[in-house]
DNA sequence: TTGACTTACTTCACATGTAAACGTATGCTA
DNA sequence: TAGCATACGTTTACATGTGAAGTAAGTCAA
């Protein structure tokens, strides 16, 4: 009698663990595939590719409290990141004119280059990557993820104002 | 004409794209919140109880270089978790008896008591995280991520694109 | 104005990941 | 069986990420 409800009251949790590890190899799949390809044909990494597609979309430059906001990771992190991409000559840096303890980067012409081409081959990328997905499925599966992300329970550790 | 078909045609990579970003923020923060709470509760990283749970899986042990395959990490990043978890006193290591150049590395009591209470959290708080979402979406959405993981195509890249 | 926060960024110590260069042990082939 | 190629693990150099501590600059109450 237990045993025939099994399949009516799953553990609890067991699905979501699988939808976890199904989600986490989906995703080291495509994070590796991406990063060897914009390595190898843009000597980009996929965290400095996030950077330059952040500065392509805020043209007026950011502050890197936003950038570090922007790509949620932490401000040390963007420090070092900004320092390897002035050495790469893709960005570039100024003191702001109105808070002297702020910088704002912005893309220089090169990087501005080397984006639209890694962008576009990156898209390319995807493309070829789920070349076997129907549009339906992929749209599908877009609808899916959303709704996913969308109900995702908020955790309720330590109460703090929102942006 | 051609701007009426863009709600039939769209642009190559455009929704793979959008899923690749859709997939990469659910990812970051299922990760965020699964490390904070392995790493509160246990004082475990995620890439230590992946390692426990390898070793709970495969009770006689594991030589390094299969902990390796198995994680899809290399040789090296395995070398410097191995020698933390057995600072730790969660793994023990022997020489292995039929090849002088491996080691086995098992659990020890004490490191298969903490990744059994782990993976108990690990799964109930996946379970919290999902708790607003239906057992039928979860079992739509496990089914959408392996239809995608399977139709992935394969990269081919070494290989001479004449065949 | 002063003193106390807060904010913006850097730096440090560390964990985790890669790739490449080693040293040693195995195994195949000639 | 001698020698070479391969396999196993370590080490090194580096990139990327975190959290905490430190410095300088801005803000606000009294």
């Amino acid at each position: 009698m237990t045993a025939l409800k099994e399949n009516i009251v799953p553990v609890p949790g067991q699905i979501e663990t699988r939808l976890w590890l199904q989600l986490l190899s989906l995703h080291g799949e495509l994070f590796a595939s991406l990063s060897a390809m914009l390595n190898s044909e843009f000597g980009l990494s996929l965290a400095k590719f996030d950077v330059l597609a952040q500065l392509d979309r805020y043209r007026d430059g950011l502050a890197l409290g936003q950038l570090s906001q922007n790509l949620k990771v932490t401000g040390g992190n963007v420090s070092g990141l900004v320092q390897r991409l002035l050495a790469d000559g893709l960005i570039s840096r100024e003191m702001s004119s109105e808070d002297r303890r702020s910088f704002i980067v912005r893309l220089t012409p090169k990087g501005e280059a080397l984006f639209r081409k890694a962008a576009d081959v990156h898209k390319k990328h995807l493309g070829k990557r789920f070349e076997n997905v129907s549009a339906r499925e992929l749209d599908g599966a877009l609808s899916v993820l959303k709704s996913l992300s969308s109900k995702l329970h908020t955790e309720t550790k330590k109460q703090s104002r929102k942006r």
